[in-house]
Formats: C-alpha cells, structure tokens, sequence
DNA sequence: CGATCTATTTATAAGTT
DNA sequence: TAACTTATAAATAGATC
C-alpha cells in the first residue's frame, strides 16, 4: 500500500529500512490499539529494532500483567510436576526456572506489595506447603489415634494384669513375688470380658 | 477500509466483537512478520481476548528472548530506585526479582548467570521438599511403630484374658460363662510378670 | 458457524518540501 | 533529516455462501 508493491523481504538500504521501520512500528502500535479497544481485549508488542533498540507498548492491560499471563500459560504444562522429583530426576536450569516462575506468579496473582525477598520466599514457601501441610495434618491425626489406642491398651493391659495377680495370691496366699506387675488398683472379682475400650 | 467506517470503540455484539477480533489479530500477526522481515527487527505480540484466550506469535527471535530482553531492559529503568519505596507502590515480585537480578549482574556474577538467583531459589525449594518428604519419611516411621504396638498390646490382652479365664474356671469349676473372652490358646500356670513387648 | 467476496477505508512507499 | 503529500497497495466490514 504505497506507490507500489513491495516484497516482504529484507530492505537494504538501511536508512529506508530505517524510515520503514519507524512507520510500521507506529502503524503496529496503532492497529493493536485499535484491536484492543474494538473487541476489549488485552495487546501487548515488544519490538527490538535491527540496531538492537527495543520498543514496547499495551493496551488493556499493563505490560507486566500480560506477559505474566503468557508466562504462565506457557509453564503451565510444568507446573503440577513435583518440584524435587523434578531436582532428582535432572532439570535444566531452564525447565527449573519455568516452574518457579510459575510457582511465584501463583503464588503472587494479585501483585501484593512486597518488602523483601524473604517475604517472597515465605510467600513461595507457604504456597509449597499448602498440599503437604494437610497431609501432614492427616498424618498427625493418625499418629495422635494410635498413641492413644495404645494409652487404652496399656490401661487395659495393666487391670489384667493386676487381675491375675491378685488372684494368683487367692490361690498361692504364700507367695511374695511382686516385680514389674506389682499391681496398684485392685477391681471387682469379675474377670472384664472386655473392656470397653477400642472402637 | 470496509464496507464502511468504523469508529474504534468498544463493539456491542459480541459475535461481531468475535469475528473482528480473529480478523485484525491475524491482520496484526501479519503486519509484525512483515515489520520483522523488512526491517531485519524482532517482533513480539501478545493478545488475550475478552474471553480470556491467549494468542501470542514473535518473529525474528523467541518469544521467551524478546521477553526476557523487555524484562532486563524494564529492570534497568527500575534497579536505581528506592528499593523500600517501590515496595511502597506494590511492586510485584517480578518486578522485585528483576530489580534483584540487576543488582546480581551489578555485583558482576558473570553474564551467564543473570537467572541465578531463581535458580537457586529453585534449588532451595527442592533442598525444602527433601526435608519435607524426610518428615514424611519419619513420621510414616512413627505410624508403623504405633501399630506394630498397637497389635502387640492386642495379642498380650488377649492372652492375659485368656489366662485369668482359665483361672476363674479352676476356681469356680461350673462355671460356663464364656463370651467374648473365650481362650483359645494356654500358656503355662506362672502369669507372666510382664510380656516382652514394648521397648 | 467459518470461509470467501468485494466495496471501501486505511496504511504506507515514494515523492516533495 | 524529518514532515507532509499522494498514488496505490493492503486490510477489512459487511454481505454472501
């Protein structure tokens, strides 16, 4: 759309590749703007010019925002694998560093203001743990059921034993052997059938 | 240039805002590979529509090049200010960790090593999901050792029931309750002072 | 719907200042 | 060199298939 036609392919002459370049870029910009006002949508353009100049603009959203969107996106294919197997199993450096992105961009969606990098390390840390802190929850509660099943246990143990002392000295009222199950409490006679104690 | 003008402004319907869209966005794809190809430039664009879909395409270099080009360059504009007042502004952690990363090349670490510091994060997270998973691994240890007590106790009990049943019937040989601590098995008369079980 | 057509508008190459 | 002009190529709105 000029005088004539031109082929899409490399202009020579720099300072025409120059002039080129320069209204393009303004034509670029100005057709993402247009798109994004027409059909409420978010353009980001980043340009890099050939004398390695670089020129960004966005429209809808912030420059950031988008590209955090695209990031995400795209190492979104990464981010359910298990950090550490991951670290055992030899990732890249790049691979690593696409799911930390990740991790990070997760874990700081609304762009929270921060002070330090500790905090953000808390920040990723915390994120990390979300699904182990439950299950060590759950571990927890079990361990706590067991201790004290075997608290029950031991109680019940102990009355038994007390139990068959006692009468063993009804039976051998001679006998002075006491040791370990020297009994403390005694109970009815009635041998329990069972003690009411688990589930 | 169609049938007739129009004004750049939000579109109502949003079929036509749908139809618009996939046409200009692939206009704008178009016109930033010709920009690319003509000028010997790099061109990045990224598009997310009203629906939330993302579109990106670059030409010249990758996306994940003129991105990370766009991010050092924008860190560069940022890494001289007041760290503690952009925090103030709600810096993102991105942003943060740009500013970091400037301050890393600063310190010169040589230029290959710009993404050290999210390496190394990385790395710390890992080295966090091992110590993880060794709590795990303990506790799991501790869960296994409860119920290995646990069914020890079990069988100790049943024993000593079994025991003090065996003596109430030679005491009160008529007897013929039995129950839930009908014995199975005997052991010998001498009631065991403490069964060698726990620790 | 999505692809194709075409009347028009828009972008821009080359010329001009 | 950059800004303005203009002839023309290119993009695209709305229609049609």
């Amino acid at each position: 759309m000029g005088r004539r036609k031109v082929e899409i392919k490399r202009i020579e002459s720099k300072s025409s590749q120059q002039v080129t370049f320069c209204k393009r870029r303004n034509g670029l910009i100005e057709k993402a703007r247009q798109l994004s006002v027409l059909c409420e949508s978010s353009v980001a353009i980043l340009m890099v010019s050939s004398t390695g100049k670089l020129y960004s603009s966005s429209f809808g959203d912030s420059m950031a925002k988008i590209i955090k969107r695209y990031e995400i996106q795209h190492a979104a294919a990464l981010k359910n694998m298990d950090l550490a197997e991951k670290s055992r199993n030899y990732l890249s450096h790049k691979e690593l560093l696409e799911i930390v992105k990740c991790k990070l961009d997760e874990a700081n969606l609304d762009d929270a203001s921060v002070e330090s990098l500790i905090y953000l390390e808390g920040q990723f840390k915390a994120a990390l743990s979300v699904t182990r802190a439950r299950k060590t929850e759950l571990m927890w509660e079990l361990v706590k059921n067991l201790e004290e099943k075997e608290k029950l246990l031991r109680e019940e143990n102990h009355i038994l034993v007390s139990q068959l002392a006692k009468m063993e000295k009804k039976r051998l009222p001679e006998t002075e052997d006491e040791g370990a199950m020297s009994s403390v409490n005694s109970y009815g006679n009635s041998p329990p059938k069972t003690l009411p104690l688990l589930k």
